[in-house]
RNA sequence: GGUACCUUAGCUCAGAUGGUAGAGCAACGGACUGAAAAUCCGUGUGUCCCUGGUUCGAUCCCUGGAGGUACCA
């Protein structure tokens, strides 16, 4: 069994992970796409040493913002890792708010060739260069059929659309085949939410604690790399913008917490669309514990 | 205490011979299969301070209040 714990940031996942973990006696799997970068720490809210202390957890700090890392290449080493750990545990508690990479470990996403680096570098460039035009006239030319399906004005979707077409030769759009994957194992989906106000003062005192605890100088020790994709995160770019003297600290830090608070109600978005979560509120771990314990035992 | 000016969206402010109002920011809603803490799209949410009057009709004009700012005492 899967334990599958999702929600916005700041609501309390990682503690609620590592309590059902003891409970259940079984490692952590994390499917946050910031907690992987070992560099990261204070500005990702990682669990802390204590609480992994007793914990086995899986993918954090497993690699460096160097690293170019993808939803793809996730579903293969987290479903590797988790077919491992089966062997061993019973039950195995999957916890985090990346949305797409959760949906990578309990549907799949299609198999793609890696696309070598040097094809998106270009594309990157075209689009700075030459605009986001260029790009809609390159997919309409090479893949009529996503053209008409994209967002046409999110460059994102189309490079990644032209950089399948150019490297397979082949249209994007034949390629995907958006198949749930059969999984060896079944998942107990939950999701945890709490009303929007609380969430928020929730948010906004965890910047505070992060500030406390040297957000700031994390920021600065990363920012020769804040070029990096892992450094376009929120928390930090808003520091370098303070670094850079394009704004104040505490204008920066205001940032952080509206900028966080956009991305929980963008996390929720997306989870309101999946389905099949079970939801309760952080403080219900016993609910949840008393929820669990039936649905294992009945499977 | 006197005089002048001000009071319109969550905030800063526009506005119209009198026909119930609009910008920026904020806020809210949504999309999303290899950058996802990313990227993209959409939406005005309003006792126009209160009161009485003039008027077919007042947020706008007039009376009287309340609050604010500045200057004079």
């Amino acid at each position: 069994h899967l334990i599958v714990i999702a929600g916005p940031t700041a609501v309390g996942k990682t503690a609620l992970a590592v309590d059902l973990a003891k409970h259940f006696d079984c490692p952590v799997v994390s499917a946050d796409s910031r907690q992987f970068y070992k560099e990261m720490s204070i500005g990702t809210a990682k669990p802390t040493p204590d609480e992994m202390r007793n914990v086995p957890h899986y993918f954090i700090d497993t690699l460096s913002i160097s690293n170019a890392y993808n939803v793809g290449q996730y579903e293969r080493d987290a479903i590797d890792c988790i077919e491992t750990l089966f062997k061993a545990n019973e039950v195995l508690i999957l916890v985090g708010g990346s949305g797409l990479y959760i949906n990578a470990i309990l549907n799949g996403v299609d198999e793609f060739e890696e696309i070598p680096a040097e094809i998106r570098n270009k594309l990157i460039k075209d689009y700075t260069e030459k605009g986001i035009i260029f790009l809609q006239e390159e997919l309409k030319r090479r893949d009529e059929t996503y053209y008409t399906q994209v967002d046409l004005n999110n460059p994102q979707r189309i490079m990644r659309a032209l950089e399948v077409c150019i490297h397979t030769g082949k249209p994007y759009s034949l390629q995907r085949t958006k198949e749930k994957k059969e999984r060896s194992f079944n998942s107990i989906n939950i999701l945890i939410n709490t009303e929007r106000e609380l969430l928020y003062t929730r948010i906004n005192k965890r910047v505070d604690e992060m500030m406390a605890k040297g957000l700031l100088e994390e920021a600065k020790h990363l920012y020769p790399y804040k070029h990096l994709n892992a450094l376009n995160t929120v928390g930090y770019k808003e520091l370098f913008d303070f670094i850079d003297g394009k704004q104040t600290l505490e204008e920066a830090v205001n940032l952080i917490k509206q900028n966080t608070r956009r991305y929980a109600k963008r996390q929720l978005t997306w989870f309101n669309n999946q389905g099949d979560f079970e939801i309760f509120e952080p403080t219900d771990v016993e609910k949840i514990k008393a929820y669990l314990d039936i649905v294992i035992l009945h499977s």
